[in-house]
RNA sequence: CUGGGUGUGGCGCAGUUGGGAGCGCGCUACCUUGGGGUGGUAGAGGCCGCAAGUUCAAGUCUUGUCACUCAGACCA
């Protein structure tokens, strides 16, 4: 049962997401500290927890990666401009966005250096180099590292003008494997959000529009805020030849023709910390899918300055730690501190352990989500934690789900999409007929709803445009995003 | 880039007609503390964002500048 003098003073530290969302947001980043600000306009000091986090996301998804047979390289941070400019629409996308490096200690470069924004041209440069025959494809190539992009609003995790990120780059002898690669890495970003951060998304192809720099096709998963609005959560893209033939990356194939490879590239960042806090956090703070948090279990003593109380509870921490990632606290703030602490800190179960508990044999175990306490016998309290921690993955996931569900609304016409538009927030699924001059007047009416993307799951609303009544081609989510 | 807001101990803020730089939290030491931010005593800590100007005197007035932040626009 809920104290309501403490309820009280939590909401004065953190503000409340009815409030004020953006807030809200911004005080969890601190408080549970996870980033905070630098010097550097939109460049954020990812702390110790945050990072932690961040380890976590990359250790889960580079086992992935490497399931499916990706090699980690590493390639320079910087790109001379003669190099970025190699593909056309590439360049005319970033550009404008590029950190440029002028001098090398004293000296005035002859050609000035892009701060990496992406680096397809630099896995172009090399791949020229090493593709030389059918024999050496695919290649299969991931790189971690961090990627300048100079924007103009920044926001900790959802917009720095740094981050770190993963990009997959990789080259197929055919059209068929390069596809299907894309389609496949698309998979298993969903996979991971489903089944590791127990988010719940929105999949499928982005429109002509709103397409990479470059690119044929970009598909996209689109998770859903807590507030209803999207974040653009990881991209795959196929590439074709496009690159392959500016930078004349060529294969003899198996005919002793000469051929362009086949490219694709996918990456998900930093953002997804953000995704996390916005998709499972609640008024009291953070709440950590257990998968990628950095404790899973907070271990508090009760009276620990009583004889044989902090033994016993490093026996309990011992035992736990064989199988989670488990934290006791036998600093002396008060208890009282110390559960708001790791509250605020997201940590998905928590155990009060005292004298009572010790006569007993048993511990008290409270879920972050439901802040339930039930007594648990000390005989099977691995089972129970275990237990807990999936209970609390399926709560999140399925309470993230619900709110998808909820906000997601059916637009039929023009009107009823400025309705929804206007009143509701979240996605709206409506037809439309394939011009981009209808998204953009879309978006312009609606003062920022964009199109998310032509989900793979598409239903037959009805059979004309929502915009122009024209015949419609597919049904389209919309929404407004971070 | 456009508009709003804010710059004062680590954090959050107050500072009246221009004249003593303060409060809360945190921090340090000691004591206290049994199940939701325990209570007490003592203490440390400040180029008032930066620059110029007005004045006998500027945290306060003027001008400029920089930074951060929020909302838009932009975001391959």
């Amino acid at each position: 049962m809920a104290d309501k003098k403490n309820d009280k003073k939590m909401v004065e530290q953190i503000t409340s997401m009815e409030v004020d969302f953006a807030q809200w947001y911004t005080d969890i980043v601190k408080k549970a500290e996870l980033a905070d600000y630098s010097s550097v306009k939109g460049c954020m000091i990812i702390r110790p927890y945050g990072y932690g986090i961040w380890e976590n996301i990359q250790h889960d998804l580079d086992a992935r990666f490497k399931r499916l047979g990706h090699e980690n390289v590493y390639m320079p941070m910087f790109i001379p401009e003669s190099l970025l400019q190699r593909e056309k629409d590439h360049v005319e996308g970033f550009a404008p966005e590029c950190a440029w490096v002028t001098f090398g200690g004293e000296n005035r470069l002859t050609e000035r250096l892009a701060v990496r924004p992406t680096s397809e041209t630099l896995f172009c440069e090399h791949y020229k180099k090493i593709i030389q025959s059918y024999r050496d494809l695919p290649k299969l190539y991931n790189q971690w590292c961090n990627v300048v992009r100079w924007e103009k609003t920044t926001r900790p995790f959802l917009r720095t003008a740094e981050f770190l990120w993963q990009e997959g780059h990789t080259m197929h002898e055919t059209e068929e494997e390069a596809r299907e690669e894309t389609l496949k890495m698309l998979k298993c970003y969903e996979d991971f959000y489903r089944d590791t951060l127990a988010i719940p998304a929105v999949v499928g192809r982005k429109t002509e529009k709103e397409k990479f720099a470059g690119a044929i096709e970009t598909y996209t998963i689109e998770p859903m805020m807590h507030n209803g609005v999207a974040l653009q959560g990881g991209t795959s893209h196929y590439f074709g030849d496009g690159f392959t033939k500016a930078f004349d990356i060529t294969f003899t194939d198996r005919e002793n023709k000469i051929r362009y490879p086949h490219q694709t590239s996918w990456g998900v960042s930093t953002r997804m910390i953000g995704a996390i806090i916005m998709t499972h956090g609640d008024d009291n703070g953070l709440i950590l899918p257990p998968a990628i948090a950095p404790i899973q279990v907070a271990l508090i003593p009760i009276a620990q300055h009583k004889e044989g109380v902090l033994e016993a509870a490093g026996a309990l921490r011992d035992k736990l730690a064989e199988k989670f990632r488990v934290k006791l606290d036998d600093s002396d703030y008060s208890t009282g501190w110390k559960f708001s602490q790791y509250e605020m800190k997201g940590v998905p179960v928590r155990l009060e352990f005292g004298p009572r508990d010790i006569e007993n044999n048993c511990c008290v175990l409270v879920s972050r989500v439901t802040r339930e306490k039930t007594v648990v016998s000390l005989d099977n309290i691995v089972d129970e934690v275990e237990a807990a921690l999936k209970r609390v993955h399926d709560e999140l996931y399925q309470r993230a789900l619900d709110n998808l569900k909820n906000r997601t609304h059916n637009a039929l016409n023009y009107q009823e999409f400025l309705d929804i538009a206007e009143k509701q927030s979240g996605f709206i699924r409506a037809m439309w007929c394939g011009d981009t001059e209808c998204e953009e007047k879309l978006k312009d009416v609606t003062g920022g709803v964009k199109s998310r993307c032509i989900p793979f799951e598409e239903e037959q609303l009805s059979d004309t445009c929502v915009c122009c009544g024209k015949p419609a081609k597919h049904m389209v989510v919309w929404g407004r995003q971070y």
